[in-house]
RNA sequence: GCUGGGGUGGCGAAAUGGCAGACGCACCGGCUUUAGGAGCCGGCGCCGCAAGGCAUGUGGGUUCAAGUCCCACCCCCAGCACCA
């Protein structure tokens, strides 16, 4: 057998993949469908990461080993392509981001090839390509007419750098995400679409779903979902009766309702400037806290600041009061109704305000006894007085509640709310999504705007509206696209009266073109409609889809949503895209810092692929430890898994080519040890792969080669295995290392291989094999191991306590003590206790 | 602060309550080689000449038996965070 040489073998296989179209999907198969996703790369200029390798190979070989399992595989790959890196670079050199793109994307095929994936190459998409984006454009149509897609004048987080505004999801601790500079808030008309219509279901359908718990739980945080009740406050001495309403989940603690806040930018602010006396502090006070940027209201902490609006008075409904008013930054204009009751006995934030204001404090739940903090508050009442000395948050029995006295707290609740005219509420964290760009490189968004009819929506015939080529990328200060300059563009008839018109300007998010390209795989080139319905129907739902962390908000909810939405349209089958989905940890740099060109610690998977081959990089990426684990990448342990796969190709070569010499076979002439554990190996590695356990499937695979290449096998090694054994030791390396297997198995005899290795059986285990017939006995004394003998397995009780009380080890141990008592456990262990 | 995930050799890590450290890297010794490398054989948690003892973040507990289960605490990572 030749020497291993993974450059030649790789090519080979690679081509023939290629050009037979091995691993297209059929959408007629008999067989049942299995798809598989990835999410689709965005070709920066940097190439491809050891990042995608780790996702794509994991994914690779689920999708191995179902062909293997004898389903129809989809397995697709496309190009994320619209964004600023590529915009950015377009800016500099000048070069059109339509050629950066393909450039890039070449780059990335050449890379994802080299490493044998077997995508489905005939499937391949790219959200920039106008056969694309018609149909993004199609759906945003679609939001626009179900009303879901509206322009509102919002103040909206503008990253003076990148020159661009950005969604709440964008913002990072008010750092643009991209860039990290602090975002400032800008009045623009922007587009929204109405992702908060869907909080309920998105939040209610991860029930129905298979995701990583993390996972679901990072969607919940975001949705942030709260019960509560809305009530209304009137205003003393206001003209027309004006009212100051807030959201609550507390009704129950109305009572201690002691003063009121309401943002800054609450609009009721102006309606009650008159009654306003100190109107010059309180101007001064709004306009210091709006122009600070989220950033600077996180740098002054928890401190609160406020400034009562003297004159202003509220009538506590319960208690029919008067209580003052404040406005103060820590209560938010975007979230509830931008005004709060404050409850500082059980409310730290309230009550942190009311200490430094001094407001009354008031009691009105006292904690259940056996609750855990009533014994501190007692101790701490006793030693400084009496008066709360900390807020008590929890629930508990009301108290100085008037007609609620002695109730519980959840009982109260919608007591109190019914008793003052309340309603209950729910109320979410999540907002609606902020779905304009000014930027060249995105889809735009097709609207035009006519001085007659208003917004008229572009005739979906005349789908797409296609980006035109221009001069200068740059966006304006001014916050308008570059597109807005073109005026040959720009300028069109209205669709409707076919007046004079003009063309929205603002492009989409990058977000757009990844939250469906899941379904233009299954009908990328129809150009019809975004997909054909039987299509959709046979190959919907995604039943497993891999992808990183960070995407497991953003993209993972906007892709949800928009399914959902096509869902109601009634043009795609199910309302959860993802039956399944997992996340694989990063690949770090040496010494465990992020991979970056800054820190010079970047690993590029061609170095990897040419010096020791894509089947080496493959197992080692997936042996390097946990999968959904962060680990440091180490150019040292890769090694491990090159010469794995060199003794691997060795032994197997030879076994291969023993066979083609030799006049006879000894069928079934390997040890029952190294049979047995070929069989556990089958199964453990079938397990492991479905757990995504791929350090363990792959260390597995390597005490099997030490079994079966040991010295004492080694004279033997040529009939060590059946041909059967041989065949599903191949089959079980081929998810992992593809061409290896591959190239293996083209040189099998003849009779015991046919056609691609992929679409031959997975192998099965023999359980009566894969059993042990020896095992290890462990003796212990008090619990402490003292000797270990080998028995045949099944050995009875008695039998093995007889064996351990012979047994001179433990006779020492016990040192003329009597047993008072023998623990046995059926081929582990014999534990004697005196 | 909240939510989720972690803490095991020099390193990446294994381990249905039943021999802690499988597998791999690095390292040490041997064989082979003109040399380097590769390959092969063996060793490799800590203390100890040994017998043996001690070891899975810390402290308790349950159990014949705990890395694993329970209680309290410390630290690290990720996400969210003045969300009423």
């Amino acid at each position: 057998m030749e020497r291993y040489d993974p450059g030649e073998i790789e090519r080979k296989w690679q081509e023939r993949w290629r050009e037979e179209k091995v691993f297209a999907a059929r959408d007629d198969s008999p067989k049942p469908k299995y798809y598989a996703l990835v999410e689709f790369p965005y070709p920066s200029g940097d190439g491809l990461h050891t990042g995608h390798v780790r996702s794509y190979t994991a994914m690779d070989i689920i999708a191995r080993k179902r062909r293997m399992e004898g389903y129809n595989v989809l397995y697709p790959i496309g190009w994320d392509a619209f964004g600023l890196p590529t915009e950015n670079y377009a800016i500099k050199t000048g070069t059109h981001p339509k050629v950066v793109t393909k450039r890039n994307t070449d780059t990335f095929r050449r890379q994802l090839q080299s490493l044998g994936f077997s995508f489905d190459w005939d499937r391949e998409v790219n959200t920039t390509d106008p056969g694309y984006y018609r149909w993004t454009q199609w759906i945003f149509l679609q939001f626009y007419k179900k009303g879901l897609a509206y322009k509102e004048k919002m103040p909206i987080n503008w990253c003076p750098s990148c020159k661009i505004g950005l969604a709440n999801e964008e913002v990072v601790s008010g750092k643009c995400e991209r860039c990290g500079t602090p975002v400032e808030r800008r009045e623009k008309e922007q587009w929204m679409l109405a992702i908060t219509k869907y909080a309920d279901r998105l939040l209610a359908d991860l029930d129905t779903v298979d995701y990583l718990e993390k996972i679901k739980t990072q969607q919940m945080n975001w949705i942030g979902r709260s019960e509560g009740a809305e009530i209304d406050f009137a205003i003393a001495d206001a003209e027309g009766g004006a009212k100051l309403t807030v959201f609550t989940t507390r009704p129950d603690t109305l009572f201690g309702a002691t003063y009121m806040v309401i943002a800054p930018e609450h609009p009721l602010m102006h309606a009650l400037s008159g009654l306003i006396e100190n109107r010059a502090e309180v101007a001064a006070y709004v306009k210091k806290v709006s122009a600070n940027t989220e950033e600077e209201r996180l740098a002054e902490g928890k401190e609160k600041t406020g400034v009562e609006l003297k004159g202003v008075m509220a009538i506590n409904p319960a208690t029919k009061e008067k209580i003052p008013v404040f406005t103060a930054d820590y209560v938010l204009a975007s979230y509830g109704t931008g005004a709060i009751m404050a409850v500082p006995a059980h409310d730290e934030r309230d009550f942190a305000f009311a200490k430094k204001f001094g407001m009354p404090i008031r009691q009105v739940i006292a904690p259940r006894s056996a609750d855990p903090q009533t014994a501190l508050r007692q101790e701490e009442g006793s030693a400084r007085g009496s008066g709360v000395e900390i807020p008590y948050t929890g629930d508990g029995i009301l108290m100085d509640s008037g007609p609620f006295d002695g109730m519980d707290s959840e009982e109260a609740k919608k007591g109190i709310v019914n008793a003052v005219g309340g309603r209950m509420k729910t109320q979410f964290h999540l907002r609606d999504w902020v779905f304009s760009r000014q930027h060249y490189w995105g889809e735009p968004i097709p609207i035009v705007f006519c001085e007659k009819d208003g917004m008229v929506p572009v005739p979906e015939e005349d789908l797409p509206v296609r980006l035109p080529d221009i001069e200068k990328y740059q966006p304006t200060d001014t916050g308008e696209s570059p597109l807005a300059a073109i005026g040959d563009w720009v300028n069109v008839a209205c669709p409707k009266c076919g007046g004079p018109a003009r063309r929205e300007t603002d492009t989409m998010p990058n977000w757009a073109g990844s939250s469906w390209y899941f379904l233009r795989y299954i009908d990328p080139r129809n150009d019809a409609m975004f997909a054909a319905p039987e299509k959709l129907k046979h190959w919907m739902q995604v039943d497993w889809y891999n992808g990183g962390m960070e995407h497991t908000t953003l993209h993972l909810l906007y892709s949800r949503f928009w399914n959902k939405f096509l869902y109601d349209l009634g043009v795609v089958p199910v309302s959860e895209p993802y039956m399944k989905r997992t996340s694989q940890g990063m690949v770090l740099g040496k010494g465990g810092d992020k991979m970056s060109k800054s820190k010079g610690n970047v690993v590029n998977p061609d170095s990897v692929v040419a010096e020791f081959g894509a089947d080496t990089l493959r197992v080692y990426e997936m042996f390097m430890g946990p999968f959904d684990q962060a680990i440091p990448w180490d150019d040292k342990a890769i090694q491990g898994a090159a010469r794995f796969l060199e003794r691997f190709w060795r032994y197997a070569g030879d076994m291969i080519g023993a066979r083609a010499q030799a006049q006879e076979h000894r069928e079934g002439a390997a040890e029952g040890r190294k049979r047995s554990l070929l069989h556990r190996t089958i199964k453990k590695v079938g397990d492991d792969i479905e757990a995504m356990k791929f350090n363990t499937a792959i260390s597995s695979l390597m005490i099997l080669l030490n079994e079966l290449t040991d010295a004492e096998g080694r004279s033997d090694a040529v009939v060590a295995l059946t041909d059967a054994d041989l065949v599903a030791l191949v089959k079980i390396l081929n998810p992992f290392a593809p061409h290896m297997a591959q190239e293996l198995w083209s040189r099998m005899p003849e009779g015991l291989h046919a056609g691609y290795l992929d679409f031959a059986a997975w192998p099965t285990y023999d359980p009566a094999l894969a059993a042990e017939d020896e095992v290890t006995l462990v003796f212990q004394v008090d619990g402490r191991v003292r000797d270990t003998v080998r028995v045949a397995r099944g050995m009875e009780e008695a039998a093995a306590k007889d064996l351990a009380l012979a047994n001179g080890k433990v006779r020492a141990a016990l040192a003329g003590r009597e047993p008072t008592r023998v623990i046995w456990v059926k081929d582990k262990l014999v534990n004697v206790v005196a």
